[in-house]
DNA sequence: CAAATATATCGACTTTTCCCGATATGTAGA
DNA sequence: TCTACATATCGGGAAAAGTCGATATATTTG
């Protein structure tokens, strides 16, 4: 994945939005406290939250996986989506260092 | 300025490259020697180095000044350009803690 | 002030991204 | 296996970004 790549995964409201919510699952998605949260939250809590089509919400969710942002996991019929912080913390260093 | 314009800015080969350029003037712009480095690098001789047009170069660099990561010294006929190392700076942390 | 030079802005065209609906694929349960 | 449901992929139209050439706006110098 090139430097240039992350960068674009960052580059739009959603994607960016998505991420923040990620960030506190329990706050956001309280219609998984069912399911927990360890295992991340699945497509289509995010596309109810995000108010696109299921189909472009996949999208992006490849586009910030492809970029090292989030983890996916099938369990059974759903995929589940979390954050990867250490991508995150790569990013931040790269900023601070060589970029 | 929106973060995701932030993001947007650095979402390009050429601008991230120009960056990186702009980190090192001395290596990067050898040309501009007898001018000095302390004020930046002039629009002329990072057109040369990108390849592109004049347009498209003040463009790019344009963008690059609203998102925060350059700053601008007009001197004569000429704007100098240098990096802001305060906005990498500011990115980095927001990364590994807002974000 | 006229000419020369550096940079910025404008208008247009091309490429990429956004985002959708339709359809395909994978999985679970009757 | 048939059906239902969750997700992924495909094809396309609209919007945004990339990039150019032409032109406008400084600024310096003769």
């Amino acid at each position: 994945m090139e430097q240039v790549d992350i960068f674009k995964a960052l580059a739009n409201q959603t994607r960016l939005q998505m991420l923040e919510w990620l960030k506190e699952p329990e706050i956001n998605f309280p219609g998984q406290k069912e399911y927990g949260y360890d295992q991340g939250i699945c497509v289509g809590q995010l596309q109810a939250k995000a108010n696109l089509t299921q189909s472009t919400v996949s999208e992006y969710l490849s586009i910030l996986q492809r970029a090292g942002f989030v983890k996916a996991t099938r369990k059974g019929q759903w995929t589940y989506y979390k954050r990867d912080e250490a991508a995150f913390e790569r990013l931040s260093k790269l900023i601070s260092t060589t970029l």
